[in-house]
DNA sequence: AACGGGCCTAACCCCGGGTTAAGCCCGGCC
DNA sequence: GGCCGGGCTTAACCCGGGGTTAGGCCCGTT
């Protein structure tokens, strides 16, 4: 069974899906605004979320693109508005699914089966390289060349996030939540002092990266060295 | 961009769906049954399967459990019935999304790239080819004809949300939204000022494009160069 | 000829990101 | 208990990429 979180504003829909969804043996999380959703998806990282459209405190898109920002988790959406236009605008923020209200628990169960039946295809935790550097997640040991490199703790999590999806660029939010298991409050220099002893133990700088690359204004990307 | 299997038995539709996927640059099989549907499945192995219920020679959902039986391709359903019940026995009968008649062919279009992004394992986005030209939106990077681009971030965006509909005429006022996040007010030059910037990188000009192609008084083009 | 949509250059300046240094917390050890 | 040191956070400062704005040209349309 799944762990839900569930965002949604009208406490008689919130409560009986919530009672309902727990009766078929789920385990279930509620939030009735999307800022409290927000930080229950960084407590609790649930296996899926559902998200209502039309929360009190913030836009129901900005909240997706918020929680894309922290988090990989599937989203399904599920909205009273189902024009066509808010149809492709959630499905482009990073909704996996979409569900027009009014609808049943059942239907909604039917939903949340299928999404986890998707993302439940891949499944490793085998020793990771990029180029010349190995991580291995279960020994949290990692190596340069061959040479161990001698890591405090958050900077080895810092790298397992980064080489768990090698070549994509990372949001400094999700990296945050993953790490710090805390919202990401913009103005945090933390990750990037981190970062920095990172890059000096890697042997490299952030003017020569070779393999931990900062894209302004998005994120940062694990790559191997080119040449 | 996708490879298209659609069963659909209403001739209308399939082709004028067929014509449109088409022309966005994805590579379309259509049936008009059931049956020659899953031998089309098989002999071709298509990226995503969309699959009307009520064909003429087989109850839909009998076929989408052959369909299940040879193959994890992602099916989206399209049909008119858009009844709890049928959603319910579609999805769990292995369904990835479901779509009710009437629906345009951006929808359909928004969900395959849906249904394909939680498909490719890590849900990571596929890399587009659009001639010469090469976009990497996970890892956020783009080369023309093997060789690396330096793109700033909204060049970056920019040139994916063209990518993202190749051959297809994008008004100002739509990319305008999607890589500023707000509302396209007139007389707004940054758009025109990142696009030369783009071209010039591309090695073109406005007076003698490649790749970006204006459409005068309606939007912009992004489409392979001819001879 | 006048208009307006589109394009380009140049200048300004903001803010994201990097680094260093200082302080704090905590566990280990004598 | 007091000392020590590794590890984490906070603060302060710097840098420069790049986004925006402004001004003007081009050219097709009316």
């Amino acid at each position: 069974m799944a762990h839900v979180l569930l965002i949604e504003d009208d406490d008689r829909i919130r409560r009986s899906l919530a009672r309902l969804l727990a009766e078929r043996g789920h385990e279930v999380d509620a939030e009735a605004a999307g800022l409290p959703g927000l930080q229950r998806l960084i407590d609790r990282s649930p296996d899926v979320v559902v998200l209502d459209l039309g929360l009190p405190d913030i836009d129901g898109v900005d909240l997706l693109r918020m929680v894309r920002a922290t988090s990989q988790v599937p989203v399904i959406v599920a909205t009273a508005r189902d024009g066509e236009r808010d149809i492709v605008t959630t499905l482009d923020a990073g909704a996996d699914d979409h569900v027009a209200k009014p609808f049943s628990a059942e239907q909604l169960e039917a939903r949340i089966r299928a999404v986890l039946r998707r993302a439940n295809a891949g499944g490793r935790e085998a020793a990771i390289h990029v180029g010349d550097l190995t991580i291995d997640p279960a020994g949290r040991t990692a190596s340069l060349a061959d040479e161990a490199l001698d890591l405090s703790r958050l900077e080895f999590d810092l790298l397992l996030a980064l080489a768990r999806r090698p070549g994509e660029v990372i949001p400094r939010g999700q990296l945050f939540a993953e790490v710090w298991r805390q919202p990401y409050g913009g103005g945090d220099k933390t990750l990037d002092v981190h970062l920095s002893w990172l890059r000096r133990k890697l042997g490299e700088t952030a003017a020569h990266p070779r393999y931990l690359h900062t894209v302004r204004g998005v994120g940062i990307k694990l790559s191997a060295p080119d040449g």
